[in-house]
DNA sequence: GCCTCTGGATTTTTT
DNA sequence: ATCCAGAGGC
């Protein structure tokens, strides 16, 4: 069985898979089989070559990905998997921080700062360095540091370089954020891989033990690492050199969260014995699709000669549609929905429609929405976002860590406990005053004889704050987990506080699915469920929920849809300014990234692909016409058309006769709600339907858009009307009765 | 402490 | 158009 095991590769695959020794770097194009070759590349060292699983070392970009690969392995390896490191840069090196991280100062009860957490220490610091937040906002300053961070770029070092007053600003907030995460006993997500860079330097015996542990080190998604994870690829491949690292720079689309596809290229050069291998055939999409992506990204500069084929069927034309705006650019999407479910050779969750911004979603769903077809968007606000969710977590993580002043200034007034802003600075004050932490100084202030400068009131507040703090330490160490869990949303008065608030009950649901989160580490002894808990809600996003079986188009944005793949794929907003985004104008660099997403959506699509455009569109209030992207300039004529269907009429504007509301028994919110969870419920949208028609074939009207026209046909949709009317100045235009604001003339 | 108003911004977001 | 943060009023 063992010579067996790369029979299902084809002769590329399988050279790149069995070559095992030494750097390789993998070029794989989309929908080349690539997952694949690294699956069966660790499975062949560990049943074929006979490595110990436990010294391989794989890295993936997202959680999501490193759990699928983990279930591939499970099975073709019958479980023998558990040893080995699957997971992300992130996963990976929280973990060695824990482990090893005290060498450099990082105690093992570490949290991680998210996103927001990391704001909010930021402000903070930048008060403290009085800067002026109106002058130099913060978010800027947040980037500045953020992109220091992945360039390994130290406070001191970004010191000696500042070159303006705005780097003297961020030096110096730098600085003081720094001193206060380490005060917090935090990292930011930054942090995880540049500590972990950082201990490696300083303490060379910790790395040898990686280095000697690790004789197999792959890397998938190569194109999208940055700097410092590439450093700690080159760290931890330093012993033994058996490094393969797989990727496509053509779908390199993070460069703004600080990936550099140079690493790439760079390869090579700090590998000079790497062999290279090519992934070129395709298995995903049909010839004709295949030939619109290889159009779209041919006029990049920065590339790796990739050259796809396939040996699929030719397929259809790709369909380049017009809409008028971007209303009828959502119709149009949801109509050839309809049609193509209706002729059951798709069903709704074989479709996906994307988006270059989360913003065009909007009509996409109020279209979804009115015709009654289920969808699915993800995005929304991700859960782990949540307000609700925060809290409760921020509980947890000061229970955990007592260092952790920005998650105890997150809930030491949640619920309402009279604690205003101005008790909570003076006891910053008194904290800072005697080097405490303010968990510390809450403890120390009830007996201290020089008590903060606070009403008593105030100040017994923050003792029975203290001392319910104070017992969940006791309880989590006490009590099988979910019980604790229970009993701090409970006894903190949380729960009470969200029951009365307007949305609660939705907010206490979302409290239930983070009790489902927990119920996996009840089975841990007391005390020891709390640490890996947190580590879980730290390193998750939503997309690894994101459920493709259910029934439903999926709604994505382009940057979401990397990696997935649907049998049909809309792309909406193929215009200059949306796709390109007209952010990306003036540097030709992100004008290729752009690029790049286009291309990353193409490749998406097995068999049937619509380029969509509007001729018109709403944006910021304001409505702008847009000239067609520049991306279809490059497609051949010859893969396209613009009917909706090759075989039927090309009349894309005129209702298809199709039975279009097979799911419209129940309220359309109702269903919306059914099929996307992450769809906040923000979906319950009123719509003002009008009852019968005003209006019949030969009624003159006018429409403050189109202008003077006159009524061709109504067609009664649902509790809607669509009425087809043939304007003086721009032709024939079908109009949705509750849309349109038409008057008789 | 909670509510309302105003001004500003508004790409993408694997961790 | 709309969402959000911060300011200011009750």
């Amino acid at each position: 069985m063992t010579i067996d095991l790369l029979k299902d590769l084809n002769p590329a695959q399988r050279k790149a898979a069995e070559a095992i020794s030494g750097p390789i770097l993998i070029l794989a194009g989309p929908g080349s089989g690539k997952t694949r070759v690294i699956t069966y590349r660790i499975a062949y060292l560990v049943r074929t070559v006979g490595v110990n699983p436990h010294r391989i070392l794989a890295v993936t970009f997202t959680n999501k990905a490193a759990r699928e690969m983990r279930e591939r392995l499970e099975r073709l390896l019958a479980g023998s998997v558990k040893d080995m490191t699957l997971g992300t840069f992130h996963a990976i090196c929280a973990g060695i921080l824990r482990r090893d991280g005290e060498a450099i100062g990082i105690q093992r009860e570490f949290v991680i700062f998210d996103a927001d957490d990391q704001e909010k220490l930021l402000k903070q610091a930048a008060a403290d360095a009085n800067v002026d937040p109106k002058q130099y906002p913060v978010g800027k300053i947040t980037a500045a540091i953020s992109s220091a961070k992945s360039q390994m770029t130290t406070p001191e070092k970004f010191r000696e370089n500042a070159r303006n007053y705005f780097d003297e600003i961020v030096a110096r907030v730098y600085e003081r954020y720094e001193k206060m995460l380490r005060q917090n006993n935090a990292v930011d997500f930054d942090d995880l891989l540049l500590k972990t860079v950082f201990l490696f330097k300083r303490h060379p015996e910790i790395l040898k033990r990686y280095q000697e542990r690790y004789v197999h080190l792959l890397v998938d998604e190569f194109q999208d690492t940055n700097l410092v994870q590439y450093e700690l690829v080159k760290l931890l491949a330093g012993r033994h050199r058996n490094v393969a690292v797989v990727g496509d720079p053509d779908q390199s689309i993070y460069s703004w969260r600080a990936a550099d596809l140079r690493n790439v290229f760079n390869f090579e050069r700090d590998f000079p014995d790497a062999q290279i291998y090519y992934l070129e055939q395709n298995y995903r999409s049909t010839a004709k699709i295949l030939q619109v992506a290889s159009s779209v990204i041919a006029d990049n500069r920065a590339r790796k000669d990739i050259k796809l084929w396939t040996e699929n069927e030719p397929g259809d034309p790709v369909c380049l549609l017009e809409a008028y705006n971007e209303q009828e650019e959502a119709q149009m999407v949801v109509r050839e929905a309809e049609r193509l479910t209706g002729s059951k050779k798709y069903r709704l969750s074989d479709i996906a429609v994307m988006y270059r911004t989360n913003a065009q979603s909007r009509a996409l769903e109020e279209a979804f929405i009115r015709y009654g077809v289920p969808y699915k968007l993800v995005a929304g606000t991700r859960f782990y976002e949540r307000r609700e969710v925060k809290d409760l977590i921020a509980y947890f993580r000061l229970i955990h860590n007592p260092a952790d002043s920005v998650s105890l200034m997150r809930i030491i007034n949640v619920p309402t406990r009279g604690l205003g802003e101005k008790s909570i600075v003076e006891m910053q004050a008194w904290a800072r005053g005697r080097g405490l932490s303010l968990f510390e100084a809450l403890e120390a202030s009830s007996t201290a004889v020089d008590k903060p400068p606070l009403t008593a009131r105030a100040l017994a507040s923050f003792d029975i704050f203290y001392k319910l703090i104070q017992g969940f330490i006791e309880d989590s160490r006490q009590m099988p987990f979910l019980e604790f869990f229970d009993r701090v949303l409970e006894r903190s008065g949380y729960q009470a506080y969200l029951k009365v608030q307007p949305d609660g009950e939705e907010r206490l649901e979302n409290i239930a699915e983070l009790r489902t989160v927990a119920e996996p580490f009840n089975g841990l002894p007391p005390g020891e469920a709390l640490s890996p808990f947190l580590e879980s809600v730290s390193l998750v996003s939503d997309l690894d929920n994101l459920d493709e079986t259910e029934g439903g188009v999926t709604l994505i944005t382009l940057h979401q849809a990397k990696g997935l793949e649907f049998p049909v794929v809309f792309i909406v907003g193929l215009e200059e300014g949306v796709l390109p985004h007209f952010r990306s104008f003036d540097d030709p660099a992100q004008m290729e990234e752009e690029r790049r997403l286009c291309y990353v959506g193409v490749t998406r699509a097995k068999r049937r692909l619509y380029l969509l455009r509007a001729f018109r569109r709403s944006l910021m209030g304001g409505s702008t016409v847009n000239e067609p992207s520049r991306f279809l300039e490059a497609i051949p004529s010859n893969l396209t058309t613009e009917a909706v269907s090759p075989n039927e009429p090309v009349q894309p504007l005129i209702p298809l006769q199709k039975k279009l509301y097979q799911y419209a028994e129940r309220p359309p919110q109702a269903q919306a709600a059914q099929v996307s969870k992450s769809a906040a419920p923000g979906l319950s949208r009123t719509h003002v339907r009008p009852s019968a028609p005003a209006y019949k074939t030969g009624d003159q009207v006018r429409h403050p858009v189109f202008g003077d026209g006159v009524v061709i046909s109504t067609l009664p949709v649902k509790d809607d009307h669509e009425i087809v009317v043939s304007f003086k100045d721009r032709g024939l235009k079908k109009l949705l009765l509750s849309f349109a604001k038409l008057e008789k003339t």
